[in-house]
DNA sequence: GCCAACGTTGGC
DNA sequence: GCCAACGTTGGC
């Protein structure tokens, strides 16, 4: 059981809209960065944890918890011509992107970046660290633990 | 909208 | 395999 950090841009896809899904959960598609693949292709298991992160908005941060419901599978995006997801050097055999399904646990209060950077436990977290743009990242058990016992 | 940081691409 | 140019991310 791991846990991780995964961004999502609230105009795109805000914790509301995932709760709204049919099982309120939603394919992770659009990942074109070949470290936050693998992080789901390798690692990623049913049951782990996830925070579901706010990004690229007035006030990012932590806006829920939620799990990984599926294994990584192909990200179908990358079949659609034309599509912004398109890849033309992917193929049905030979796929080159995929994703996780993510379903909500429960939305929590916005936790923000700013918060975040208050808490000296978190001072190693990926997220904070200087330059970090990959949309997921591992989160530690311990900070993990924090960040649930903050959001009581 | 700016821009620092970082990933990817492609010429050599 | 190097590295300059370019594109993207995402906080501010």
């Amino acid at each position: 059981m791991r846990y991780w950090l995964m961004k999502s841009e609230p105009s795109d896809v805000s914790i509301d809209d995932l709760a709204g899904f049919p099982n309120q959960s939603v394919d992770w598609y659009g990942i074109r960065n070949y470290q936050a693949r693998n992080f789901m292709r390798d690692q990623m298991k049913v049951g782990d944890g996830v925070f579901f992160y706010h990004s690229n908005c007035d006030v990012p941060g932590i806006a829920g918890i939620a799990e990984v419901s599926k294994l990584a599978y192909p990200d179908r995006l990358q079949f659609i011509k034309g599509h912004k997801y398109y890849d033309e050097k992917a193929t049905p055999e030979n796929p080159r992107w995929l994703n996780v399904d993510v379903k909500l646990v429960r939305k929590t209060r916005l936790l923000s970046l700013k918060e975040l950077r208050e808490y000296p436990e978190l001072i190693n977290m990926r997220i904070l660290q200087r330059g970090n743009r990959l949309s997921i990242t591992p989160v530690d058990p311990k900070e993990w633990d924090f960040i649930n016992s903050v959001l009581k």
